[in-house]
DNA sequence: TCCCGCCCGAGATTCGAAAATATATTGACA
DNA sequence: TGTCAATATATTTTCGAATCTCGGGCGGGA
């Protein structure tokens, strides 16, 4: 029809997207009925999918019972937190030894968007902007896009979009008042420009680690709540 | 009938062992029908073993023009290596650091089993030895396993799959009687054994090194010849 | 009353054919 | 004879129904 994207290439990136924004939870049943309808589909389409999502990380695929939004745990987000620490520190290294001129551009136009992108949306109750979520996403990849390995980006982008659902799933956490946030973001951004790696991998380590900090200490006892959530109809929208 | 263990999982399963030891070869394109004639099964289920694959980076998808085993390159092996070169020393200073008792065992008992296996089977010509293979693929993952982190074992494993379909591509060198690499794995454990992280790093660093020089000074023209190979019919079991 | 096995409904899995798209072939015209 | 358009063929993509499996409810026996 319009062009040659094939459905499941769409039913797919929708999918992950309300994944990824926590339009559908953690630990949420998908059933292909209800998946069916919300994206109006046949089954083989949202079983291929769901496979790719489940080989992400993304989708949980239990034999003949069906499919489920990974859920989350205290556990993962540890594991998650030390690991993208390790990788996101080593991409960085190899982004500063080796990243040009045009790459420390992008990273700066990046900041800039970032910088004059609100973070709170002004509607009540305030909630995240989605604008400001890509361009907090696009930061950090401008950052890491430095490193010349294409694999290791991917790994440190997949581990990234991992984490994405616990931010977006823990989203009203109130503790992010007393973070400094940009200021984070501009001690990352000086110190690449710099081309000062040792600051710049503790820059990068004490942000995730706080993101991650604040999560534990606001939200430790509903880590494991999220299991048996309301199907995923066409509502929720 | 058996179990439950569903036909999409056996075809995926058995996809992904003939693309790894090479029944399949990179850049050979993977028609459904001969597909469906291979694993006599149907065209939903192939869709998602391939989707999986594709997501692990092991086969190509072309929308509109089907499937493919992904091309090897001397860029991508050089790539790959020093990515696996990172990961798994961190995954391996973790380990060290972290491993306990059972875990050094394990290792122990690997590494019995691989010494004491030939590598070469006595065919004529003489072949890569299944036995060893698998032993030698064990006791890497044994060493890593030492490593906490779920998630860092996972990726570790992943590219040390992905390296396996050169090692395979590239089985008859010749050019492997230069080393010594059963003097590699022992040094490894060696150190491993040791504590020593130094070594245990170098060491593992020069026996990954090692494999991808001798596949790029041996074989560095026919890194891009496979590209139209046959299509996987039902004959090269 | 409690426990075990049978039956039934809900849902996942698989299939084979219809629809859509790309590639190869043919034939007409310059 | 060469090129382009139109047609025919091959292959992928999508669908909806048929098949199979799991879990729960029901009834019979201890």
């Amino acid at each position: 029809m319009a062009r040659s994207e094939t459905r499941a290439e769409r039913v797919y990136a929708n999918l992950r997207g309300d994944i990824l924004t926590g339009r559908l939870l953690p630990g949420q049943r998908l059933p292909f009925a209800d998946l069916g309808a919300r994206y109006s589909t046949s089954v083989g389409v949202l079983r291929e999918a769901l496979s790719r999502l489940v080989e992400q990380g993304l989708v949980l695929s239990e034999p003949q019972l069906g499919f489920r939004v990974t859920p989350v745990s205290e556990e993962d987000l540890r594991d998650l937190t030390s690991t993208r620490i390790d990788i996101e520190t080593l991409c960085l290294r190899h982004a500063i030894a080796h990243g040009d001129l045009a790459w420390e551009s992008r990273l700066v136009a990046a900041y800039h968007t970032l910088d004059r992108t609100p973070e709170l949306a002004s509607t009540q109750p305030p909630t995240v902007n989605e604008d400001w979520a890509s361009a907090h996403a696009a930061f950090h990849a401008a950052v890491l896009e430095g490193c010349p390995s294409r694999r290791l980006r991917d790994i440190a982008a997949s581990l990234r979009d991992a984490s994405e659902i616990y931010r977006r799933w823990s989203r009203h956490l109130g503790s992010e008042d007393t973070r400094d946030i940009a200021g984070e973001h501009q001690a990352l951004r000086d110190a690449v420009l710099a081309r000062d790696v040792e600051k710049a991998e503790a820059a990068l380590t004490q942000h995730i680690s706080y993101t991650t900090q604040a999560l534990l200490l606001s939200a430790p006892d509903n880590l494991m709540t999220a299991h048996d959530a309301e199907p995923a109809g066409t509502s929720p929208a």
